[in-house]
DNA sequence: CGAAATATTGACTGTTTGATAAAACTCTAT
DNA sequence: ATAGAGTTTTATCAAACAGTCAATATTTCG
């Protein structure tokens, strides 16, 4: 009788192709308008959908939102959680960076969908963060520690390394207007991703200042 | 009789404090909730007035927003514009990230809104970043050319460059909420602000991959 | 002062919004 | 085919919303 029910049932084919039309188009409004500026009205034309029906799958506006949280943060997390401790650093980092890059590049609505929630004090996933994300961040820069003092890579707030390639990278999703604006229409998407690309590993692994090294010989050295 | 007049009239004490208020109390919703989430309601409350009278100031939601936007664009520029063609490369651009990093820790409103906007696919101000934004960026890439062509720099995308100081620095800013839990309350404010400087800096200058040259020993290349 | 200009308010309008109830319809398994 | 579960619609509601208006209060300045 009740579609809704948290009762353990399995779901109907017409409830999982309306749940996944619902949170598609959900997806599309909340990541643009945030929450509060999403409408039911506009997600149900979107779906395709009367208003209330629409709410006969959720309830109410908040349990779609936060459907889509709980489903996108999963995701979100898989780059960092594939960062290998065995692995060989530079390249492992670089992979990390390249995952990232390629999320904003695929799902850019859900990375802008995450900017929005965080971008409004993150009200409905403090917790969230505090239990997922947190003690992931917390390993993995256990793991970039352990590089640093192995000299496999500089010596740097790990934490901070994260923010960096988080930002760096999501930056191409969130802001894409602004970079559309920027680089102007010569090049495609594609062509952006590749110089996105490129320029993030050097920015990682070279920095700016110029000097011999980018030949790439590698020398142990001390610390 | 008109206040809110284009004519060339001088505006009366009453309207110049009142009209900060409400821009203040605008900033502080439009930057959290973005254009459809703030209420007019909710700005009139925080400045403390009735919304008939602060319609009086500003006729329509949209003439508020549109102010704090034109304001803020200004100031948001200004750190790139003091970027020097004539100075130090390397110290030069340490010097602009420091800026950046600055206006987030002390404008950090005005960077979400600023954020909000472009998640949003920047309908209000497409037209300012063409006009404003991008002539000034294509200077200052002109400008980073001119360095990396002169080996002060290594020979990067200037734009994807540009791009990288802008998210990493603002991310303190946008995503403060996250960086906070991220990051623990063991610092405060203040440290977390120089360990964010400390990090960006060597980062860009040196990035990630170890070997000596962080001695610092310039020695002039070929182009 | 006192009159004109400016500022503020309460009462109101039409619309949008999130959400509900019940009736009508469709699908599915026997 | 049909009973019952599952789905959709029509009609509706109260609250929130952007914005207006005329009346009232306050400030400014000769």
């Amino acid at each position: 009788m009740k579609a809704r029910a948290t009762e353990t049932q399995r779901k109907t084919r017409i409830q999982m192709e309306n749940e996944e039309r619902i949170l598609d188009a959900a997806l599309e409004e909340f990541s643009v308008h945030g929450f509060r500026g999403a409408t039911i009205d506009r997600i149900a034309e979107h779906a395709g959908m009367s208003k209330p029906n629409l709410l006969y799958y959720f309830r109410r506006k908040q349990d779609i939102y936060e459907s889509l949280i709980a489903r996108l943060l999963v995701k979100w997390l898989e780059p960092l959680q594939e960062l290998d401790a065995v692995g060989d650093p530079l390249p492992e980092l670089q992979s990390y960076i390249r995952r990232k890059l390629e999320m904003a590049r695929d799902f850019p609505r859900e990375s802008r969908l995450f900017a929005n929630e965080i971008l409004q004090g993150a009200p409905r996933i403090k917790r969230l963060l505090e239990s997922e994300l947190k003690p992931l961040v917390d390993e993995k820069a256990e793991v970039l520690k352990g590089w640093m003092k192995a000299g496999k890579i500089n010596p740097v707030d790990p934490r901070h390394l994260i923010f960096s390639i988080w930002s760096t990278t999501q930056h191409y999703a969130d802001f894409d207007v602004q970079v559309q604006v920027i680089l102007g229409p010569d090049r495609g998407a594609a062509g952006r991703f590749e110089d996105a690309a490129r320029y993030l590993e050097t920015l990682f692994l070279e920095g700016l200042r110029p000097n011999e090294k980018t030949v790439a010989a590698p020398r142990p050295l001390e610390g």
